[in-house]
DNA sequence: CCTACCGATCGGTAGG
DNA sequence: CCTACCGATCGGTAGG
């Protein structure tokens, strides 16, 4: 009879992700060695590559998880019946709070994403793009100037949001005078009031 | 009598920080090799260690070059009679003019910094906060309500136009729809219709 | 200013 | 025939 899978697989490949996240950010991913992920896992060599072939695949499956959970995190940042403005509060909210335990895998997604292949890249960055596309509708619902044919706006503008609240993580200090929510609210103003201004 | 120091010693020196800085963009730090960069410049790994004692000597002359020429280009960016206003714009401007020529040492400040030892790393920061200092500045002249004692807004709006600027390399392209000078004017827009708002 | 090497450590794989 | 896991070590390459 076949060996079942052990019951406890997916926790043991969550917490392998979780520490190597952590290791790559910190190290970097070339200076975190297989070795070091094995020996702060807890787990043997050989047992780390039963659950990942290549130390690629342990960086691709961080940076996809981490984006899934960040896509989904933002879809449930808004509800239909929301005005434009409400819907990209929603969205920028929902994303900052999805970064608060995302820290090490946000690092990685921004700073170790072109050490893979370009295929695995091409993966990650069509879920990149998703995300973009939820910011970019919630702007043209709340600001509609900007999605008229001929203009272009939306894109610089929505790619200024994201390098505000990508950057976060490079000043940002928890506890500190500014909470994420107030964050949000800081960003998603400069973005609204500045994109009125414009398209007027 | 001691050996002069060859008369194309600094046109050398320079040569061998523009391709390395071209290789790190690339390939990153750790990738990219002594070995590389020596073939790439077209000299022998002798006398690439004749100029630079070891690989992390590289990087910090990279990154230190480069934060000199933006805080230089950034404070002839504007002049002490422009209103607070202009002097944003002008700083904004002349930052993304500077970026045209430096985008693989933009990269190379972003990604490879936190691989210098910690002192390094400091001289290097202090730069940055420089950097930060003008436009915080400039921000205070021209929203004064966000130098205001007891405001909380200066750091965070501060960040988001770095954020803003700094993220840019990521989408934007030369010879595209929007110009650097069109940027220039839509963060300046976003930042300053924005923080008024939000002072207000 | 070159080439020949070094001590160390890398990612990945062997048999059982 | 599959998966779970070990101690030991492979061929190559890094910075210097």
């Amino acid at each position: 009879m076949a060996r079942p899978r052990a019951e406890d697989y997916d926790d043991k490949r969550k917490a392998i992700l979780k520490t190597s996240a952590e290791l790559f950010a910190e190290h970097g991913f070339d200076r975190a060695s297989m070795n070091q992920i094995a020996l702060g896992c807890g787990v043997s060599k050989a047992l780390l590559y039963h659950y990942y072939a290549n130390k690629d695949a342990l960086l691709f499956d961080i940076i996809r998880d981490h984006l899934d959970e960040l896509i989904a995190a933002v879809e449930e940042g808004a509800t239909p019946e929301m005005t434009g403005e409400e819907m990209l509060h929603g969205y920028v909210l929902a994303l900052l709070d999805a970064y608060r335990d995302a820290n090490a895998e946000h690092k990685i997604q921004i700073n170790e994403m072109k050490r893979l292949p370009a295929e695995q890249q091409e993966e990650l960055k069509a879920r990149e793009r998703r995300l973009v596309q939820l910011f970019a509708g919630a702007l043209s619902h709340a600001v509609p100037q900007l999605a008229e044919p001929g203009s272009t706006l939306l894109k610089p503008v929505t790619m200024s949001l994201f390098g505000m609240v990508n950057w976060h993580y490079l000043w940002f200090r928890e506890g500190g005078a500014v909470s994420r929510a107030d964050y949000a609210r800081i960003a998603t103003r400069l973005i609204l009031d500045g994109a009125r201004s414009l398209a007027a």
